[in-house]
DNA sequence: ATTCTGTCCTGTAGGC
DNA sequence: TGCCTACAGGACAGAA
């Protein structure tokens, strides 16, 4: 699913291309991505709406309407793919949703797996994920010293702690690994177990490559494809993740794969201690 | 309080 | 070709 790269792209693109715009007509094609209401009572809310401004918060995306907020949590394979008027958007088996806007345009949600969860809600605060989340890593309290506070008490791995959303938000399992790589910490090393200077290096790091991932407009690994259906081409940059067996660029390891909390974990045990 | 495990879904890739 | 298993960008509930 996307991470906060993919969102933060969906994102800019959603403010470019349907704030200011108004919600004509929405079909809902399964109801069971709409986590706080039916889908009629969805359809008969949201019709008519403004879409104001389209931001992000960690992995989630939020519209602010004339009236409330559309929250979209995208999760594993979620995406909102837009279509200009006179574009024919495809309904296809991931479809969810179809938003119609009153210039002819097209708002697709696709998802394939129903991780994704959309909320319709008066206040942010009514969003749960929302209210636990942890800072934002490209954001003013996101620091070294946040860091060495935070993990202090922390005796869990500090790949699991960096993919915990309510310690810090919008890493995913992609960017652990590479955060890590690039800061030359093997992924297991308890969190508490790291120096100033090692955790200096995670702050760094998860800023630069996040950074560099929204400016390549994300990482397209399997599904994932932007709101006009490309690829983020951040993929390319890719130094560890899903290359197992391969390499590692220093020339001396070769990169290993290992599942931690039950998820893939890439890492080169040459470069990484 | 923190940590760990299983679960929610569907589609696809790879092995035999 | 077809069947079977493993695995996939996340978050949560419930238990230890």
């Amino acid at each position: 699913m996307p991470e906060l790269p993919e969102v933060e792209t969906m994102c800019r693109d959603l403010q470019t291309r349907v704030a200011g715009k108004t919600i004509a007509a929405v079909k809902v094609y399964d109801a069971r991505v709409i986590r706080n209401a039916s889908g009629q009572a969805f359809v008969r809310k949201l019709k008519g709406c403004g879409i104001v401004e389209v931001s992000r918060r960690g992995k989630a995306a939020l519209l602010r309407l004339t009236s409330g907020w559309l929250v979209a949590q995208p999760m594993m394979t979620g995406y909102f793919h837009y279509h200009a008027d006179g574009e024919s958007p495809e309904i296809v088996k991931a479809t969810k949703i179809r938003i119609s806007l009153t210039d002819g345009s097209t708002l697709l949600y696709n998802d394939i797996r129903m991780f994704g969860r959309i909320y319709l809600v008066k206040a942010l605060e009514d969003v749960s994920y929302l209210q636990r989340i942890g800072p934002e890593p490209l954001a003013g309290d996101f620091t070294p010293q946040f860091l060495q506070e935070k993990t202090r008490l922390r005796r869990v791995p500090i790949k699991t702690l960096l993919m915990d959303y309510t310690f810090v938000s919008g890493v995913g399992n992609i960017y652990a690994s590479e955060i890590l790589y690039k800061s030359r910490i093997h992924p297991l090393r308890q969190a508490n177990s790291l120096k100033a200077k090692e955790l200096r290096a995670v702050w760094q790091h998860t800023r630069e490559i996040l950074t560099e991932a929204i400016a390549m407009r994300g990482t397209s690994m399997r599904d994932y494809r932007d709101a006009s259906g490309e690829k983020g081409e951040f993929l390319n940059r890719i130094k560890v993740y899903g290359r197992e067996g391969e390499r590692c660029g220093c020339g001396k390891g070769t990169i290993e794969k290992i599942v931690m909390a039950q998820r893939s974990t890439f890492f080169c045990k040459h470069c990484q201690s």
